[in-house]
DNA sequence: ACAATAGTGTCTATAAGACAATATATT
DNA sequence: AATATATTGTCTTATAGACACTATTGT
């Protein structure tokens, strides 16, 4: 018997064969009334042309761990952070990549359009797009399908959260909050339960300001800082 | 530019550092009134001799997923599969293991405690541990850090689905399933909301036979096959 | 009959759905 | 003033919480 210290001395990790690790992510944004995600053209092989997830390999001199990760591949693309940035599931299998037994971990995020869309247009390799129209796109690998996961989960929290708020610039109006939250969810909800949530959550201070959309200004709010999402013991459209 | 299949038969897995990849899974049961997860001791270096989560690496060759991979640790260890797997997130980064930069794809899963004991019992590198003794031990790697997550994530699914029933034996009594959510929980809840819960998912049906605690009678109930879990659009306890 | 556990009835409380009513801008 | 959008009021509905009540079995 050896001792840990011995045994990490001789230890080589090169070893022991290991599937293909690489962290992909699902953007989501809102544009004209629609919501989008970001899809990447792919520069290299394989699947060299197709579009696909941002993401790639991780940089273990660099990340800390793979939200790290997923962190520089969306920062790269977008030149800032999201706003929100959770893990959706991992994807692995002998068959989802062409090198062989591979591992995804997959994330999703949401960021304001309004943030990023100037670097966005100044890269050619990357765009928005609506997520009605994935149907018809031939994605890389198996993304169309995390795409789908992701969408699920997003709609999903967003019955018991005020997850929406994540698409939205840093002040919005309560009408903008509605809209992205009935975009989301594909149908609309009641303004006045919504208001009621945004009251309850405790997330958001009134700016001062208030903008105009045509009639009766309207108050603009912000997220309270380092105040964490609030999570409802019920979910919004519970019947339909 | 070289076409996919050229890049492909030169592709050299083994030419970028990957980090390592195990699967782990928590294994809740219940006995004698507490909520245990299955430990294993680590039988070789690193952490030789403390105990973790059943787990390790994927093989290749065999796993379809990391899923397979759970399941066949789980069902080396346990001789049975679980009645519910689930995957829970991803630990990742460079400190968690002393071999270095690693990532573990961890599971939780539920079982009858009567379906696996005897096999449990027969082997001596594995047993069941009350959660509530866990913080008195060192566990290996960030194991316990996982077993936490899944416990949070066990309670929260608990309030608004009737998970605990894959704890239970095929055939059990409604007392059985609230003692279950009980324990779980770890405060009394409502029977009657159980019960309301109870017929309105559509998840069982009745064996027919009955079975006596002392005084009246139960009857006995199974799951449907091929019945999903039904997912409530409110939690229990909201207020508490 | 009594004790003990199984199972039901029903009233209250909470938060969502529906939608009417009022308020404040702009023209 | 008319119109459009913002914001609030309030009644209804659905489901959980509380807890009393009835049912069935063993002693």
């Amino acid at each position: 018997m050896i001792s840990e210290a011995e045994y990490l001395d001789s230890y080589d990790p090169s070893r022991f064969p290991s599937p293909l690790v690489t962290v992909d992510s699902v953007l989501f944004s809102l544009h004209q009334q629609t919501l989008c995600v970001l899809l990447v053209e792919r520069a290299s092989q394989p699947q060299q042309g197709r579009w696909g997830l941002p993401g790639g390999f991780i940089d273990m001199a660099q990340d800390s761990s793979t939200r790290a990760t997923a962190l520089r591949k969306l920062t790269e693309k977008t030149g800032v952070s999201p706003s929100w940035l959770e893990q959706l599931d991992t994807f692995s299998g002998p068959d989802r990549d062409p090198r062989g037994w591979s591992l995804t971990v997959a994330w999703y995020a949401l960021i304001s359009w309004v943030a990023c869309a100037p670097h966005i247009v100044s890269v050619s390799d990357a765009k928005w797009v609506p997520v009605a129209e994935l149907n018809e796109r031939e994605l890389a690998f198996d993304h169309g399908e995390i795409i789908h996961a992701a969408l699920r989960r997003l709609r999903q929290k967003t019955m018991y959260s005020l997850l929406p708020v994540y698409c939205l610039p840093e002040t919005f109006t309560q009408s903008q909050l509605q809209e992205a939250t009935e975009i989301i969810l594909g149908q609309p909800i009641q303004r006045k339960s919504l208001i009621r949530r945004f009251e309850a959550s405790g997330m958001f201070e009134e700016t001062g300001e208030s903008v105009a959309t045509g009639a009766r200004k309207a108050r603009l709010w912000r997220r309270k800082a380092d105040v964490d999402i609030h999570l409802f013991s019920r979910n919004l459209l519970a019947d339909s």
